[in-house]
DNA sequence: AAATGCGATCTTGTATGCAAGATTATTGAC
DNA sequence: GTCAATAATCTTGCATACAAGATCGCATTT
């Protein structure tokens, strides 16, 4: 609470939503909101305004907000521009890498290592995230490192669901291996395009998760 | 003014700072802006969140905004950036053109040819604006189109500044040209690559102009 | 019985008020 | 004369109040 009531109702309801206590659809009455957080409506229409700019909320004139409800299309056209960014990333990191990026990027991998041995696939799903964001900021642009951490974050219930799928925890661990060994090896466009399939693939399982899912 | 407030103010704010009115660093006071604009400091408030959230300026906790000065080497990593998307945006284009996209290709290269011809600069900037949004909206991917459409507009000032370079209007319309060739014909890989160096082209040359003015 | 029009109620959008932190100016000491 | 500390002022952040549009229900009509 050391910080203002709006920053923290913002990550609150964003909690909220990607915990899924808001599934998407669902109305975000202001009064209530308030009333819950035990807030006024102020910082909660800030709130929701944020939270309407980063993509996660709807909100229409006089008709309230609502929570976004992407669809698999949707989903799979973020991940192709999430493939495409953090192939982008990856050939950057390959290009300029530095010890202390190539050291971050090494204790990553390590971690992943653990828990895929472990089959720890909350573990994996963390140390994942931290992997990836390692490549981010090896890329050396703030710029894009900013874009790919707020587009990892607006995917994340998605990834998760991912990891679930039988052998993927390995397949993965399989899969950055390469993908480090390229960027270590100054490969830039291996680089690349590793990243962009590795990410892209996700899209692709996830939406044939989301049919098998939709025709039962 | 059929809209709310509270939308207008934030198009009225960005306005004025994309127009440079409020240049980098400036301080945005909130009552400053509600009496300047005849409202209260409310809206005022929603209006610079928003434009916080879309990256135009900074807000710290007790201290105001401020207009952001992204500096140029940030802005070269936008350039960046917005090159790799407009390549994925040429490839899925060039992959999934149908008639109607075909057509708004064309008429708007035809715009550009003749605002090019004319040597006239500023009618160049929007038809070229709209040629690129016409690729966008070939790509078929909504999500696409809407990060490409929101970072073409933050680089907005300085692709302006950019045109003004002499002989830039020609050899952009060449390199139009050949992108839509290659969209027209199917060639994913060339039109992917000839986007990303169109862009990224403008890029290192608005650097060149950058340093260019500060040497002096 | 279904549909449409009217009114009550609820929700959002904007304004204003008040408290707390930040900035600035003034005063005092060295 | 300069630096530091304290007090006054200003600005932001949150709460509350009020107005206007949207939603929902009821009644009336066809």
């Amino acid at each position: 609470m050391s910080e203002s009531v709006g920053r923290w109702l913002r990550d609150e309801i964003e909690n909220a939503i990607l915990s899924n206590e808001f599934g998407p659809g669902a109305r975000l009455d202001e009064t209530m909101l308030a009333t819950r957080f035990g807030v006024s409506r102020t910082p909660v229409r800030e709130a929701l305004m944020q939270l309407n700019a980063i993509g996660l909320v709807d909100i229409r004139p006089r008709r309230g907000a609502v929570v976004i409800d992407p669809g698999p299309h949707r989903i799979y056209e973020m991940f192709e521009v999430m493939a495409e960014l953090e192939g982008l990333a990856g050939s950057l990191a390959a290009r300029r890498l530095n010890e202390e990026s190539r050291d971050a990027i090494t204790a990553a991998h390590k971690r992943c290592e653990i828990s895929a041995g472990a089959g720890d696939s909350d573990g994996y799903y963390y140390d994942n995230e931290a992997f990836h964001k390692a490549i981010y900021a090896a890329s050396r642009s703030e710029f894009l490192e900013e874009q790919c951490a707020q587009l990892h974050r607006r995917l994340r219930p998605y990834r998760r669901l991912q990891l679930r799928v039988r052998n993927r925890l390995s397949t993965s661990f399989a899969e950055h291996s390469a993908i480090v060994a390229a960027i270590f090896a100054g490969d830039v466009e291996q680089a690349r395009s590793l990243l962009r399939a590795h990410v892209g693939i996700q899209g692709e399982r996830f939406s044939d998760l989301v049919a098998s899912m939709a025709t039962r």
